[in-house]
DNA sequence: AAGAACTCAGTGACTAAGTCACACAGCGAT
DNA sequence: ATCGCTGTGTGACTTAGTCACTGAGTTCTT
């Protein structure tokens, strides 16, 4: 089987799980699950990216956080097991694999093995300390540091293609404000804009 | 014992830990851990309240969440699990009791009680819960409201004692801030101010 | 009891960020 | 070429955060 989560269950459990999941592919774009769904089961990511996003009452929306290969989507434990539905929403970003465990055989596997307990628990831990930065980042920190760290820590090939609205959800402000640091930004030199790309220099 | 987790757990187990664990007695100000301390065992919170805040880069600190009577300290587990210190800091507010129960014993509650998973995830559900309506929260919405709702959510008599320095890490902002909001909340007469109380009319 | 030392609160001046309203540019469809 | 849609630019204004400083209320000293 393709996640590592699962390599670490005694092989007859291992084998059921081969024999009985399968691998879903999703498309860019597709939504996995939004905000009130009710949870099927737990989502493990085999490739690409998945970003997730809540939406406040004003309206406005940001990006809480992005798994990607090998990762866990821990949120929907939470659904899963208190059966409220889910707060945030998962849109496919690059093309991804994904396995759906369902309740039951989630169950059996925390029931049977230590390692993939602890392996689940790791996962959380690290979504809460993901969580408890973006709570600081939001809360204190300067947004045009935020925007250009934001921007270094995903260029390809000097080039992104992203357009301003797009940039606001994933920090978490308003489209004018990207709009506003990222002229002052091509006014330096430091950036080219192009409708719905950014060149960085 | 006086936590509800551990009724749920078998009785062999739940004799043992009533045996083995102690009530710890944790006076106001006291500080269970701090950023980068290691973690000792999981603590289960029995009666009292203890904050949970964490310091930016900038210094800045703001108040994460609160736990209560029969809350489990979640952000634990994840310290437990990967061996990681603390990024957070918790401290008592009202005198509190909890119980430390050790890493060996957890696995073991872990290990043998379905129900016992079953409530450890959902602790962890309800905690990603709370800080995803904080990110929120700190990202959208207006600082008069919250400070607003954060004063109706805690008056007893209509009277809070407590700085404009602490309001300031409740809402993780700064403290001008709170003292101008304040003030505009007298100057329109929905509070008295003095040295570190607030009188709710 | 008087003064020192400390904590808490108030405020002006300024910068950063969010909101609102609107103009206009790029691009695809007809 | 024109229309319509989406994306971007900008001015004017409000809200929030920062800095520097004053003064008021407490507690400690002697």
């Amino acid at each position: 089987m393709k996640h590592p989560i699962l390599d670490v269950l005694p092989v007859p459990l291992k084998r059921e799980a081969e024999s009985s999941l399968t691998l879903l592919s999703l498309p860019p774009g597709e939504v996995i699950f939004r905000p009130g769904d009710h949870c099927a089961g737990l989502p493990l990511v085999v490739s690409g990216s998945v970003k997730v996003q809540m939406t406040g009452v004003s309206g406005n929306r940001i990006v809480l956080y992005r798994m990607g290969a090998n990762d866990i989507c821990t949120l929907s434990i939470g659904c899963l097991m208190s059966g409220h539905g889910y707060r945030a929403e998962a849109v496919v970003e690059e093309a991804a694999e994904a396995i759906m465990v369902p309740r039951q055989l989630f169950d059996q596997m925390m029931a049977v093995s230590a390692e993939f307990r602890t392996g689940i628990m790791a996962s959380y831990g690290r979504r809460l300390d993901d969580l408890m930065l973006l709570v600081e980042e939001v809360a204190f920190r300067r947004m045009d540091e935020r925007l250009e760290q934001w921007l270094a820590s995903r260029v390809k090939h000097g080039m992104i293609s992203i357009t301003h609205q797009e940039l606001a959800v994933e920090l978490g402000t308003a489209r004018e404000v990207v709009s506003r640091l990222l002229k002052e930004l091509e006014r330096q030199g430091r950036v080219a804009l192009s409708r719905g790309h950014i060149q960085c220099l």
